[in-house]
DNA sequence: CGCCAACGCAACCTGCCGGTTGCGTTTCGC
DNA sequence: GCGAAACGCAACCGGCAGGTTGCGTTGGCG
């Protein structure tokens, strides 16, 4: 019933997409290719990657779905830029989940009165 | 060739399946359940989801090989707990990411000279 | 104006992931 | 010692994710 219990339940069901969009290992390299050269166009990620435009674009996608990356229209091309805000949410969940978990374990020796292996 | 660069291409394929673990609704509740609780059996882990004894197992061996959690037998339980050195890495590589994309953009910035949107 | 480059759309295929079910095995408790 | 509890093993299954291919559309360019 705690508002910091609600809001890691609620942070759980929304961090969970991220994750899953960080891991595909086509996904990651576009995320690590669009944050080592900032915002790029399709055809230059397609260039440097093992699989086909098309494979790309469905990631792309994905990744914007997941709020990780948005697009714009330029020309005859659509370049594709990086949403850190969202990293950091899941870097944030990552953190919380570090936190308790070390609360956990001092509760729990706490209680056994006994150090663990 | 740059150390700094080798590492991160190193880290990259090495993180993947750790996002590829926490990507699942199913496991990241697992994850923050053991994260508020401490170590827990199988059986305590299954009574609060919502699917069978067996896939919170076959969830629990798959972080296992993503190296995010570890297991003991216990008498005739089976005790599973986080590895958070593990979860760390991932955020490791999560700051990496933001810093990287900061500096991208400061370089793209200055080689526009006209701010973004 | 005609061509090519960059992209969008849609159909299709294949493998694997998440889940269930059934049954055997070990261990605790009485 | 016997039953039940906690778990392991294995087979099975449906669906979807990741990828390719083919073709249509739009915009730049000489």
């Amino acid at each position: 019933m705690s508002r910091t219990r609600t809001s890691a339940a609620a942070k759980l069901a929304e961090a969970a997409p991220i994750f899953a969009a960080l891991g595909d290992d086509t996904r990651l390299h576009i995320v690590a290719r669009l944050c080592g050269d900032g915002p790029l166009s399709i055809m230059r990620l397609a260039d440097g990657a093992s699989v086909s435009r098309q494979a790309i674009t469905k990631h792309l996608y994905a990744l914007e779905e997941a709020g990780l990356a948005r697009s714009s229209r330029v020309g005859r091309e659509r370049i594709w830029e990086l949403r850190t805000k969202r990293l950091s949410t899941a870097r944030r969940y990552l953190d919380q989940i570090s936190q308790q978990w070390d609360a956990a374990l001092d509760r729990l020796r706490a209680f056994v009165e006994k150090d663990e292996q």
